[in-house]
RNA sequence: GCCGGUGUAGCUCAGUUGGCCAGAGCAGCUGAUUUGUAAUCAGCGGGUCGGCGGUUCGAAUCCGUCCACCGGCUCCA
């Protein structure tokens, strides 16, 4: 007998070599029916996989994520079964769960692809595969025995993956007329996938690598229940309405033209307006804790960026460099507003007694990112920074950090971005070349972000190889409506630039010093931003944000000289508004405010001439009813 | 940059296997209507069918190439 302790310390025996579908049979049919895997002793295993000591042990369903990950997992084999057969000759990589269903990369081999209209073939064959509830059958298998599976198939992918592998522990999973290497687990069987959906198709490099095959990845998702992919695809549907590219036309906030250029966003007068707030909030928080404002040309000579470090390290992959009428006379266009603001701190020989010096700017830089990657405001080729760099003693820099972590914070919070993933970005544990500056100032600066982000107690997670090429940074990640993660807010700290530009301070003992830099944006880059502000509030800006917050709405001719009035009373009070004094239906008129998502629709006609009233209607609410024009600017201001 | 997809009016889209002057709705303009909580009615104007080159008697439709956009991969100072 062993004893199987449940989640709620509950323990019970069972005959040894029971197994978690066994576990749940005992508990409840229905529950037995629902176990996808199980956890044992922290591992996941396979339901049917038997146990054979003591264990505590925790029956995992589509409600858990794990029990999700091997569904998923479990589906991307049958994904690849379906392929085996409808693309024979087929070569299988790697086939994993991924955060919102699977994917598996294969080789079609020489002039074969797959397409979206591919499909529903497929789709149709992974259903026929999973109602013949085929086992997934795990077997040990050996090293050699593996490789030359792989090798008698030809394909050099897996026998790869298994040159990496310890002998012992390979183990091979076979369901239905289909046998990949894989670790596991996998659920019971096939038959409880109901409903499948490829969602699109890609290139991925072989493990991740441009330099060796692009192998073509199809990207699906499953559910145990039709009904779950359907709620699934209103989910998609509901997303794709929170686009930044699509509200940003609608709410006509920014705009892109050919003529332009790829990437390089045009502000439109309310996209404008809303960028401003932004800035004028976050400059008012930064007058408060010390923070000057400066400003530096969109260019400079190229010797600025070879002593900065960034001409070798991107000028292949940067605009080129510019000309002048001068032969020999180069300048770039800037990638970034560190050497300016170093330049800035040479200006005056400073005392450590001026220090921490705060040099504030929303600059704009350019770089030419990779066609592929351009993605709305997203990612683009020209946008402008909340940066600015904090010279400090050493000393200092534990502080000064720790100030800016409460900065981003107070960013984050106003903004309403409550989910986030902090994440210290360090250095490459194996490649190193890819950076500038010695161990021991690489080793001193990532210390202090760890410690600065423990001490304010931060959940971190930490990323190897993330680091900017000068030094090591704290990013503040943020999803976008398709879930996807991007970086707003990043502190970054440097003792390399100081060194390049030759940076200088005089200490208490008379002697020169050299200081350290903080890099820091709270919104990252403007643009950025603003996507994920759009995104995350659906164009539904709170009230201090938006860019009309007020509209009046006369319901005929007749009423605009009273419009006019309420317009006015708001506009001293310092509110935007306006009066839509087109020749049209109040509904019409309403429909038009609500499709711009303005905040107040004030609606007034006869009755509120009467009773010097306005109507008010709160967008994404409704009517509230007719109220006095004192109270509309103290409903109002209650809201800011 | 790589893989796959898309590109028709300001916007959303129709356009059969290549075949008369390329269509609709919305938006715009003009006029009528003077309106009470998500689209008033009528008339009018608007398109080098992403660009360039080719095949063909004939190309929005077929081929090539470039550009832009979308989803990934790689990259992201």
């Amino acid at each position: 007998m062993v004893n199987i302790t449940f989640p709620d310390g509950n323990v019970r025996q069972y005959e040894e070599g029971v197994s978690g579908l066994d576990i749940a049979k005992s508990l409840s049919n229905s529950l037995a029916k629902k176990v996808l895997s199980v956890k044992v002793n922290n591992e996941v295993w396979d339901a049917n996989r038997t146990i054979m000591t003591d264990a505590t042990v925790q029956l995992l369903t589509w409600r858990d994520t794990e029990g999700k990950t091997t569904f998923w997992h479990s589906s991307a084999h049958l994904l690849a079964e379906a392929l085996q057969a409808l693309y024979p000759g087929v070569k299988f990589t790697i086939g994993p769960a991924i955060d919102n269903g699977f994917y598996y990369d294969i080789d079609l081999g020489e002039g074969r692809t797959i397409r979206t209209e591919d499909f529903p073939k497929i789709e149709k064959k992974m259903l026929e595969l999973a109602r013949q509830k085929n086992t997934f059958d795990r077997s040990d298998i050996s090293k050699a025995d593996a490789l030359a599976h792989y090798e008698q198939l030809g394909n050099e992918y897996k026998t790869e993956l298994i040159s990496g592998l310890e002998d012992g522990d390979i183990t091979f999973y076979k369901q239905g007329g289909f046998t990949d290497l894989c670790k596991g687990p996998h659920i019971p069987h096939t038959g409880l996938v109901k409903a499948v959906k490829l969602t699109n198709v890609a290139g991925a490099y072989w493990r991740g690598d441009e330099k060796r095959n692009q192998l073509t990845r199809v990207y699906g998702i499953s559910f145990p229940k039709a009904s779950e992919l359907e709620e699934y695809n209103r989910l998609v549907e509901e997303a794709k309405k929170r686009d930044h590219r699509k509200l940003g036309a609608q709410l006509k906030l920014f705009a892109f033209s050919e003529k332009v250029g790829a990437g390089l966003p045009l502000w439109l007068p309310k996209g404008t307006k809303l960028r401003q707030i932004l800035q004028d909030f976050l400059m008012e928080e930064q007058r408060k804790q010390g923070y000057e404002m400066v400003m530096t040309p969109h260019i400079g000579k190229q010797d600025l960026y070879i002593t900065s470090g960034h001409f070798a390290k991107y000028g292949e992959d940067s605009f080129q460099p510019i000309q002048t009428p001068k032969k020999g006379e180069v300048y770039l266009l800037k990638p970034m507003n560190c050497p300016h603001h170093c330049e800035i701190f040479k200006t005056s020989l400073w005392s450590y007694r001026e220090l921490p010096k705060r040099l504030a700017e929303f600059g704009t830089v350019y770089r030419y990112e990779q066609s592929g990657e351009l993605n709305g405001l997203l990612r683009v080729r020209g946008f402008t920074q909340d940066d600015a760099h904090i010279f400090c003693m050493p000393d200092q820099l534990l502080e000064e950090f720790k100030k800016v972590i409460d900065l981003v914070m107070l960013v984050f919070t106003r903004l309403g971005f409550g989910e986030f993933t902090a994440q210290i970005s360090l250095r490459d544990q194996e490649d190193r070349s890819k950076y500038i500056g010695s161990d021991e100032n690489w080793e001193k600066a990532e210390q202090a972000i760890i410690q600065a982000a423990e001490d304010k107690g931060l959940k971190t997670v930490i990323e190897y190889g993330e680091a900017a090429f000068y030094g090591p940074k704290l990013d503040f990640m943020v999803k976008d409506a398709l879930n996807r993660s991007w970086q707003l807010g990043t502190i970054q700290v440097d003792y390399n630039l100081p060194e390049r530009f030759e940076l200088e301070y005089v200490g208490a003992d008379n002697q020169k010093h050299r200081p350290v830099m903080i890099h820091r944006a709270p919104f990252g880059s403007m643009e950025r931003f603003i996507s994920v502000l759009i995104e995350n509030t659906a164009g539904n800006f709170p009230l201090w944000l938006a860019p009309d917050q007020a509209v009046v709405l006369p319901i005929s001719e007749k009423f605009i000289p009273y419009a006019n009035e309420i317009n006015e009373r708001l506009k001293q009070h310092n509110y935007r508004s306006t009066v839509d004094i087109r020749n049209e239906k109040i509904g019409r008129k309403i429909r038009d405010a609500s499709v711009q998502k303005v905040p107040y629709q004030l609606v007034v006609g006869e009755k509120e001439v009467t009773n010097q009233e306005v109507a008010v209607r709160r967008h994404g609410e409704g009517d509230r009813g007719s109220v006095a024009v004192d109270a509309l600017l103290e409903m109002m201001a209650a809201e800011m």
